[in-house]
DNA sequence: CCTTTTTATTGACATAGGAAATTATCTACG
DNA sequence: CGTAGATAATTTCCTATGTCAATAAAAAGG
């Protein structure tokens, strides 16, 4: 009949539809029938509400995959994926990442620009520009930002980031009024954690952890679906956990503290000290340790027991089995993998279970991809309300 | 018109129902103005909800409290709380504790017998006689049932319980079936721990942790006002974390993990061993400790210390900022305070915040309690299946 | 007494959802 | 090849749940 226009914002449907292209995005393309189990609705109401969705082409039937079960085969939907773009970004203490996503969390393009200082004013002008640069071909359905600090799950405004010395800044907000576009932002790891959940290794685990090595330690966790944030935000500040009494001082006079035995710093300062040497790099570590360099030895197997303490107290609280690893520092896993998991073995609860360990190799794209991501799944979760309802159901 | 009958279960109320009456329980009487705005309700729907709850006495009309604000008065709702009772028991290894609740967890009455035999029919023979005792004056909602174990958050069977040497006992299905009654099994401490969130010190918070000290070491954790329990269960096993690479042996031979500093068992060791004494008991240690015996000194401040340590990493993983302490070896606490809270923030993040640390005095007739206000939480949030709805709305 | 302010109720109406019957489309099997 | 059995999808009809706008009610302060 009236052939309605294309969804503007996914945001504006109602919270049924938006919970069946949620598990469509997190479970790839299921019949109505299967939909309906998950999602605990009638196979009729599952009809009525996906028929506006398939109207107005948020939504397609997929071709049908073969089956051998008897019955009636199911018709696979799926969501069309590419029509939705959504941008994310990660902002370090020198470089912004920005990316354009679909909505199945597919990068479209991706582009990074050198922050020539810290201040506010001029990241906003670079991600506004940003912002323009990615929704040239495509309309942008949402902006997600992801930077250090103690932000909530899907907050407004930037707390406490010590590397751009920000506090409180209303950044949704100021994002919002220049380009129109719903804005959420979130800590990094967390971030990253809800890349790794909907379009990651993360896909299909209901409680997961993310703990991440590089610059410093991140720990992200996905509880009941969801991703904690901890009330003021400061879940997963593990990096500073005690793991010996003796041990190196971290930076902050920490004896034998995570980072002190796991920073990608820590590691290149105790390697390349006593060795008198410069410009060593966490590859030159691990290359010094194969050709059986007993310092270089020493401090990765230290860093991998480090490692090791640090998830089973993490799975010890959380009861988790699986843990995914990530992280620009993930490179010298393979060699610490066996004092990692010796030391994991001996500290796990022995009525505990031993956990899944995946590995995520991923850049800095990564984490402004997982931004993108949280954006859409803000949108789907907990959508801000902005428009009136786009479509509505007709019997 | 025509007097419909009271309600005979809770369980059998709408969602919309039975949330005005969760909110009612754990915030205590509001007015409907006020309801409708934490449930994100229309007035009107509320008015429309809550008049069968009125007629049917479910709640009442508390007497409208003085008020100073401009603007007509709103007279508070109230759950009639003593109309609905529910069993709760705790099984230890050698005693099965009984308690009647009301709906806002007030102990009615507490029975508690020895078990002669920890088979499960003795044990299932006992609990039987215990509810028909406790239901006698009041029929009963539910009931909830706490022990050891890696019991999910409302579990159908004992899994995995070491005191009983039970695992996969189907307690839930046994129970219903003899005495008619929804029941519900979770692990003691969550048990202890939902006690706490409806009616102790956690009323409020949306996010705190439970850690009990004595025989064990427990944890409980709310996360987002739920209950967290781990994919298997296995949540909150932080009883064998290691605090320290030297210290004593606990009793699986881990050197100094909590429970070698912290069990009551291992405290006692620590101190009756090298005084060639016995029949020493926690007060007797504290007793000790106060005239300045050194030996006990010493084992309670390294208590301490392994309680702040502990207390550090979950607040570290999970960025709460409410921590309640219970379990019967409190009484030793105020004698390693000192030492706790040094411990606390030395390992504590520095980017964390310092958590409110809060005691709870109870005894293992507050743990049945726990059980009893379990089963109300489950039938208010998470309902079996069993009986048609039983009252309807007329508009 | 009248205005302001907030609470509560009412009735008209829209939407979300389910149950049961019906139709559609496959496999298995004689 | 045709039919029985199984599962998927739809249709029809009904109920439950909710909003909106208008109105009444109950206080405080002139």
């Amino acid at each position: 009949m009236n052939d309605k226009a294309s969804i503007a914002s996914l945001g504006t449907l109602s919270s049924t539809s938006r919970a069946v292209i949620r598990e469509l995005l997190t479970s790839g393309p299921l019949p109505r029938a299967t939909l309906a189990r998950r999602l605990g609705l009638s196979p009729a109401r599952l009809t009525k509400v996906t028929r506006p969705l398939l109207d107005s082409a948020v939504i397609y039937e997929d071709a049908t995959a073969p089956n051998k079960t008897p019955g009636r085969p199911g018709t696979p939907l799926a969501v069309h994926a590419p029509r939705y773009a959504f941008a994310g970004f990660k902002i370090t203490g020198d470089t912004l990442y920005g990316t354009r996503v679909d909505a199945e969390g597919r990068v479209q393009r991706a582009k990074s620009v050198s922050l020539e200082s810290t201040d506010s004013s001029h990241v906003v002008d670079l991600i506004i520009d940003l912002v323009k640069e990615l929704g040239e071909e495509q309309p942008l359905q949402a902006i997600g930002i992801g930077s250090a600090g103690t932000m909530r799950r899907y907050d407004d405004r930037v707390r406490r980031n010590q590397y751009l010395g920000w506090d409180d800044v209303p950044l949704a907000e100021i994002l919002t009024a220049k380009t129109g576009l719903p804005t959420v932002i979130s800590g990094d790891i967390r971030a990253l954690t809800v890349g790794v959940q909907w379009s990651g290794p993360g896909q299909g685990h209901s409680d997961f952890a993310v703990v991440t090595i590089g610059v410093g330690i991140g720990l992200g966790m996905v509880i009941d679906d969801q991703v904690h944030a901890g009330t003021h935000g400061t879940a997963g500040m593990i990096g500073h956990t005690r793991v010996s009494e003796a041990g190196p001082l971290c930076e902050l006079g920490h004896r034998g503290c995570a980072s002190a035995y796991l920073n990608a710093d820590s590691i290149l300062a105790a390697i390349s000290v006593p060795h008198g040497i410069t410009d060593l790099d966490l590859d030159g570590a691990c290359r010094l340790a194969d050709r059986g360099d007993p310092v270089a030895q020493r401090v990765l197997s230290d860093a991998g027991r480090a490692l090791g303490v640090l998830i089973a107290q993490v799975v010890n609280v959380l009861g988790l089995d699986t843990v995914i690893l990530a992280g620009d520092g993930l490179v010298i896993l393979e060699h610490l993998s066996q004092e990692l998991n010796s030391a994991l073995r001996d500290h796990l609860d022995p009525w505990g279970t031993v956990p899944h360990l995946e590995t995520f190799h991923s850049d800095f794209d990564e984490w402004a991809r997982g931004a993108a991501v949280l954006s859409c799944q803000w949108l789907l979760v907990d959508p801000p309300k902005l428009l009136a309802p786009s479509i509505t159901h007709q019997q």
